[in-house]
DNA sequence: CTAAAGATGTCCT
DNA sequence: GGACATCTTTAGA
């Protein structure tokens, strides 16, 4: 199975959907070389009821892609220099979207190391940041349709049911106590372990 | 208009 | 464990 996820996968419960990503394949395209990468990480952020969301307080020009339809990458810009890729979820006008937190390099891991100017393996992709500046992930890709199967896009490589662990979200100051950041067990590649 | 914070990463001690 | 880079977005005056 190489062909994207359907729009009717990423149209569920905001939470769900971020479970169901842990082992589905992140793909990039960029002109004749495809790289590739297994989701090992993810935080679920709501609409309305997360104040942790940036959702919460209603669309704004930065937030609107969450309000569209799911299967859309909402990427944002922070700290300065930073991207951080999500897909949307929920049905349209039901804002919601799943941060990707970290990825495990599977093919194209040479223009990685190029993007990323290091050759630690673990270092490539193990943070938010750090896979969209691996993947050349910017915000020219804001709104692109995940289900369009160019550029960037995710598949489901061979079904798996990796065993999940969730635990509170990372770096977020309200909306704390909700257990909405999923990865998967003792993978090398999640991000910020102590 | 102005200010402050931010879904982070890196380098330093 | 802590400082700091760096600039967009948003809230508030």
């Amino acid at each position: 199975m190489t062909n994207p996820l359907a729009r009717s996968f990423y149209e569920r419960d905001t939470i769900h959907v971020a479970k169901a990503l842990l082992g589905k394949i992140l793909v990039r395209r960029l002109g004749s070389t495809t790289m590739a990468a297994v989701i090992v990480e993810t935080e679920g952020y709501r609409g309305y009821d997360d104040p942790a969301s940036h959702a919460y307080m209603g669309p704004t020009r930065r937030n609107l892609v969450m309000f569209g339809e799911a299967g859309h990458a909402y990427i944002y810009f922070t700290y300065g220099m930073h991207y951080c890729l999500n897909v949307t979820t929920e049905r349209k006008a039901q804002p919601g979207a799943v941060l990707i937190r970290a990825v495990q390099p599977v093919r194209g891991i040479k223009m990685m190391t190029k993007h990323r100017k290091t050759d630690r393996l673990v270092e490539l992709t193990n943070g938010p940041a750090k896979l969209t500046q691996a993947l050349a992930i910017t915000r020219n890709l804001n709104g692109h349709d995940l289900t369009s199967g160019q550029g960037l896009f995710i598949v489901e490589d061979e079904p798996r049911t990796p065993e999940i662990k969730s635990t509170r979200r990372i770096g977020i100051v309200s909306g704390r106590e909700k257990l909405w950041r999923f990865f998967m067990k003792e993978n090398p590649f999640v991000s910020r372990k102590r």
